[in-house]
DNA sequence: GCGTCCAGGTCTACC
DNA sequence: GGTAGACCTGGACGC
């Protein structure tokens, strides 16, 4: 089962450029930057449970450009993940039977890893709003104009063609700064192959150590990141979802992490996901929760 | 309006 | 392996 609202909104990426989410005309728009630098707006809609796209493009789009485009939105929207194993392990246990239900389970990713990874880092250490800045900053910056206010997110290439006080001073991104010029520096001389994450052979705790080589990515960003690289074996755990955890089941109180980290051990390697629905389930009351 | 304090993950140096 | 302190920004607060 897929939900193409539930999808949108399972995590805080829908809301950063270049996805946007028009709420007047229930819509979300994504700029792409095609193989050939074609730029192209897509605008998705759901209607009678059935996804429409329409385009717009600088220049006719080929019969290949569009295949491109929609299977970078399907990469997007993980329409062709298989959930059912999940999904069965779901309805064992009483309390997660709404998921299923509710064809929650499939979180939203950009089209390459380098920009989820580039995300990641500007999610860490400060507050949603100063990620929003930093990831506006970035695109305003250094992405490509399609007019109109929209920008696409710029490439390994474009960033690394930047230096340190440029990203401090205009993408306001501070001490990591350097972190994303040296990551962006790898990707774009080809020394690091994060695209291949998504279909990598490795297992997924010498995966999240690679994650991790990539300086500003900790625990937390690693393990987020393997969800967005299919892999569900680590909680990911950040202040928000801390507090969250608190609410739900201490009363408020401060609990070690390693109680959280037991109390979903027992749902294997989809215990990451299981965790992150349990504490946004509450957003799933509404067409747009944030 | 200005100064101070604090929250937010990760890195590095040190034990 | 564990821990303290530094990193940077923006919001809250007091004056």
């Amino acid at each position: 089962m897929f939900n193409f609202w539930r999808t949108v909104y399972s995590h805080g990426w829908c809301s950063l450029p270049p996805f946007l989410v028009n709420k007047e005309d229930s819509t979300l728009s994504r700029l792409l930057e095609l193989k050939n630098g074609t730029l192209v707006l897509s605008v998705l809609k759901e209607r009678k449970g059935k996804i429409s796209v329409t385009f717009s493009s600088q220049a006719a789009l080929s019969a290949d450009q569009k295949a491109e485009v929609r299977n970078l939105l399907a990469q997007c929207l993980r329409v062709n993940e298989d959930f059912s194993e999940f999904y069965r392990e779901a309805v064992r246990h009483p309390g997660s039977r709404w998921i299923p239900k509710a064809g929650a389970g499939r979180l939203l990713r950009s089209p390459t890893v380098f920009e989820d990874v580039v995300k990641m880092i500007c999610t860490t250490n400060c507050s949603w709003s100063l990620t929003e800045t930093m990831v506006g900053n970035l695109t305003a910056r250094l992405g490509k104009n399609f007019g109109a206010g929209n920008f696409s997110f710029p490439g390994p290439e474009s960033m690394a063609g930047t230096t340190e006080a440029f990203l401090r001073k205009n993408v306001r991104t501070g001490y990591r700064s350097p972190y994303l010029l040296e990551f962006a520096t790898a990707v774009a001389d080809g020394k690091l192959d994060v695209e291949g994450w998504r279909s990598s052979p490795l297992s997924t705790d010498e995966l999240f150590e690679q994650v991790k080589t990539v300086k500003g990515m900790g625990d937390y960003a690693a393990g987020n990141l393997l969800k967005l690289l299919g892999r569900y074996d680590y909680l990911g755990l950040d202040s928000w979802v801390r507090g969250k955890y608190y609410e739900f089941h201490s009363h408020g109180r401060k609990v070690k992490d390693s109680t959280i980290e037991k109390r979903y051990a027992s749902l294997g390697k989809w215990r990451g996901l299981f965790f992150w629905l349990e504490m946004t389930r509450y957003w799933y009351d509404h067409k747009f929760p944030f």
